[in-house]
Formats: C-alpha cells, structure tokens, sequence
DNA sequence: TTGGTTGCAAACTTTTTGCAAGCGT
DNA sequence: ACGCTTGCAAAAAGTTTGCAACCAA
C-alpha cells in the first residue's frame, strides 16, 4: 500500500501545562517519559506506536516500547490523545488538542484526511433517534476511495 | 471486555453453488476446505479467523490455520465474505449472502448490531458531495454506547 | 501432467506481562 | 520512604511465508 500523507497538519494549540495537574490529580506521575511521549504526538499529528518510539528515541534513545504502549493509554485516559485505526495493522494516535475529527482513508493511495464530526451528525442522529446508539464519531475511520482515485 | 453477542442472528440465503463457478472463472480451485470455512462463516454469523478454525476443526482436525488465512482472502476477493474490525485485536468476517450492513459495537456491554447501509446514506451522501470520497460503508464499525449502556 | 493448494514449521509484527531497579512526590 | 514507573526480557496474540507433498482440473 502507498504511504499515507495527511491532508491535515496538526496545528495543535500547545499544551496549556494544566494537563500535567490533571495527571496528577488521577493518581499518576509526571515523568520526562510522558512529556515526551505527547510532545511526540503533537510533533507527529498521527503516528502509530511505533512510530511514537522512533521520534522518541531521536532524543533519547533509552526510551522503551513498553513505556510507549502504557503511557499512550494512560494519555488516552487522560483525553489528551486518541486512537484510530487507520490500517488493519498498528492503531494511529493523534492529539485531542484540536478540535474532534474523525478519518478518511483512501483505499488507493492511502491519504488520510481528517473531518470535522459535523459532517457526521447526520448518522450520529439518526443512530440515537431511531436506536438509542451513542455513537463515538472521534474514533471513526471511513475506507473508501478519495475523488483522484474514484476516477 | 464483555463476551459479543449479536442482535441479527444470521438467516442467511443458501449459497447457491454458482460460487463455485465463479471461484473457477477466477482460475481458483475448489476444495474441501474452501467450502468448509466458507460454511463455518455462514453458520457463525460473525466470526475470527481464530473462531473460523476452531469451526472447522470440530468436523476436520486437519484444517491448518494458514489455510484460514488465506481462505478467508480468497473468499472476500470473490465478494463472498466481508471483514470489519469488531475488536483492537482480530478482524471479523462474516457472510455477505444477506443486505450489506455496517455494525455498532456497544464499549458497555460488547453487544454488535448490525445495520443496513441506509442508515447511513446521510453520511455517504456528503461525503460524495463535499469532498468526493466513495465510502465503504460495509466496513464500517461505529463504536458508542447502546441505548441500555448509554443511560 | 500441471500448477494451484495445503499442512507444517518457522519467522514476523505488534502488544502484553512479570519483575527488580529507579524515581516522583 | 512509599509505591507508581520504567527498562528489560520473555511471553502472547495474530498473521505471514518458504517449501515439499498433494490433488483438482
């Protein structure tokens, strides 16, 4: 499959350094591993595990991929970061720091492209009015074929 | 995680024998073990290859769980099996004998719906609109929470 | 007979886990 | 000092691949 290239670069707002409070607050600890680990991902906009790692260990290269796996769901369960699956492989994770979005990924090219949640309201109606379904839109990924590769 | 269980059991059409056709045409062969595990996955509704295999092996202890994998990719390149990504972990295939559908995983209880591609014609509409792209709705899953769940 | 298929074993990729040492608070 | 975190190594989970024997056509 073709490398995927975004079509929406992270502008994130930086972090406001209130996050660090909140970590605390639940009981965890700040450490320079997960300061790292989210600048990473706002570095990175979307990025797998893997590749989490790899911009990590540019720095500092003692960083471990278990640290990786546990701090990106600690972040998430933070809500600073979400994942998606944008491949049947490694989950993508991306920073929350922005507005909601879910994903479009093109089955020919492979571009990924982020879209506002509005554009999905009418399905997310629909699944709560006529079923009761609270759909979780931030967390959807849509195959398909872009316009350039729907021909 | 809860155990999944699914609200459209599947009733599905007989396959009709004009597969084994096509299957040919395509300069497949046909075996024993591509009828089983296509059978499996009619019989299972909505199944992993893991699942799959443990089916097949009740009646053919012999059936390798390679040959599922590339069975099951044999099979969906004919249009006969579909897969969607249920859990983080392994895909599920199921039949495409019935109406396409798209499914709803409940993060409460686990519980899978399956739900006519209509649905979400709202969605597919726009996306075709504003920005070109041609979903495939039938590999969709939208996570949330069923209306027992959400409260 | 020909070449698509299968079973087997090994390799691979991605993620999880146990544990002792380390460090944030 | 307490106990959450980390790095490491091994295990687990899921999937892929090379290859010789096999069998559908």
């Amino acid at each position: 499959m073709p490398e995927a290239e975004h079509t929406h670069p992270n502008v994130t707002a930086p972090a406001t350094g209130d996050w660090r409070a909140e970590l605390r607050a639940k009981g965890y600890r700040l450490t320079p591993q997960r300061e790292l680990i989210l600048a990473a991902i706002e570095d990175l906009g979307h990025a797998t595990p893997d590749e989490v790692l790899a911009h990590v260990q540019e720095r500092v290269s003692s960083v471990n991929a278990s640290t990786v796996y546990r701090t990106l769901e600690v972040l998430e369960d933070l809500g600073l970061v979400r994942h998606a699956h944008l491949s049947d492989r490694a989950p993508t994770y991306h920073s929350v720091s922005g507005h909601e979005h879910f994903h479009l990924k093109c089955r020919g090219c492979g571009q990924v492209t982020s879209v506002d949640v509005d554009l999905a309201s009418a399905l997310t109606d629909r699944l709560a009015d006529e079923l009761g379904f609270v759909a979780d839109i931030g967390h959807l990924t849509v195959f398909g074929r872009c316009s350039r590769c729907a021909g």
